[in-house]
DNA sequence: TTGGAAGCTGAACACTTGTATTGGAGGCAC
DNA sequence: GTGCCTCCAATACAAGTGTTCAGCTTCCAA
């Protein structure tokens, strides 16, 4: 927001169309809302990306090159994470919500970043020296899935959290009660364990389920 | 989709509407495609509902009334269920997709769908004699909501799910992967004693965050 | 039979959308 | 200066949008 004129124009663009597509949807922005947000002619939004499909493409590639480069300087910093969770933490406001947004909305590479997030909690899971404690499934790919989804979930429907919670937790303001309550659950035994047995063999007497397939 | 013929314009109308609204968004769908999924003319869209936006209001108007109503009939029926979870699996899956979406394309019923829903949740984990363990933390309304969150993220990015785990999950083939899988990461110790401690107490550190204000 | 209300259609209107085009301003090599 | 390039604004246009409206059927009570 402050500094904005420092920016050349195309980056000025990219960032606008990045807040709006995430707060309106593709559908939902148009090319000349976003050049007015940037502060340019709507033309000018087509001479430097083409075409809206351009303009959402770069955002995706921006997007995930920031995503990118934040996880090595996470990893690189060396400090153990349980996958996404302080990943997503210390990556950009905008660029977060532009990929939430982008998750739901349906662009190629929100789903390849959802699918590489998934490997690589997988890998994390897997790991035998890992910071983590080895999870107890003989689901392990449905369990990373799960576990990023649950994670990018609360990304996706952080309006949601910030209305029931009177802080958005995605600011540091809100953050901590979101990561405290998380970490509750997840440490949480939260489920009897004659309630998850009854539950298992519910499941396991239903159709059309034959152990796990895997790739 | 077999039998539509038997319902009136009115409900083929609105069935059509919801899974538009929900495959699309509601800036995505048009009249003219609601009409024409319908078997209708635009002009009865317009004659039943009077404009978009009254169109949107009975969808969610009966997503929230099925949901009531499935909700009050598992109750009655003594399910123990962990709140959302069990009650999501006997609901209509168009009902469920319609509002996924309009959790994030914001409708007002759907926020309020949310809260209620959290509201629910909390309810049942304060309950004494609840089928669920008492859970371990001092901020329960920020459980429950980030639970109940985590729940609803997996509706909304089922179809992330879907491409990950290779079957619906919202469907009789795929759920059993994905409710094997909550159960075994809710169950789970996945953290560290002490990861969690040394979390804990980064949190602590972050300014802006004074214990868990409640209203 | 008659009248009117309800269900329903198709065309038309006003507006927004993405996109194409034209052309101007400012720098830079020659 | 001249030509040429990039950056940029303004206008124009075709397609698609929500909405309106006149008129057609169908049904049912009086």
């Amino acid at each position: 927001m402050a500094g904005d004129e420092d920016l050349t124009a195309r980056a000025r663009i990219r960032d606008a169309a990045l807040e709006q597509f995430a707060a309106h949807g593709v559908k939902g922005t148009t090319i000349r809302g976003v050049a007015e947000a940037a502060g340019v002619s709507p033309g000018l939004v087509q001479h430097h990306f083409g075409s809206k499909a351009g303009l959402r493409a770069a955002c995706d590639e921006y997007a995930i090159e920031a995503l990118v480069t934040n996880k090595k300087k996470a990893l690189a910093g060396g400090m153990g994470d349980p996958g996404f969770l302080a990943l997503a933490m210390r990556t950009g406001i905008p660029v977060q919500r532009y990929l939430a947004r982008a998750l739901v909305d349906g662009s190629p590479g929100a789903a390849r970043f959802f699918d590489e997030a998934v490997a690589f909690s997988e890998e994390i899971l897997a790991e035998p020296g890992s910071i983590l404690n080895r999870p107890t499934t003989s689901d392990l790919r449905a369990y990373a899935a799960v576990l990023t989804t649950m994670s990018f979930g609360v990304l996706v429907l952080h309006e949601h959290l910030h209305r029931s919670l009177g802080a958005d937790p995605l600011t540091m303001e809100g953050y901590p009660r979101l990561g405290r309550a998380m970490f509750d659950i997840l440490t949480d035994d939260l489920l009897p364990a004659e309630l998850v047995e009854q539950a298992r063999a519910a499941m396991d007497r239903l159709p059309g389920d034959e152990g796990e397939p895997d790739s």
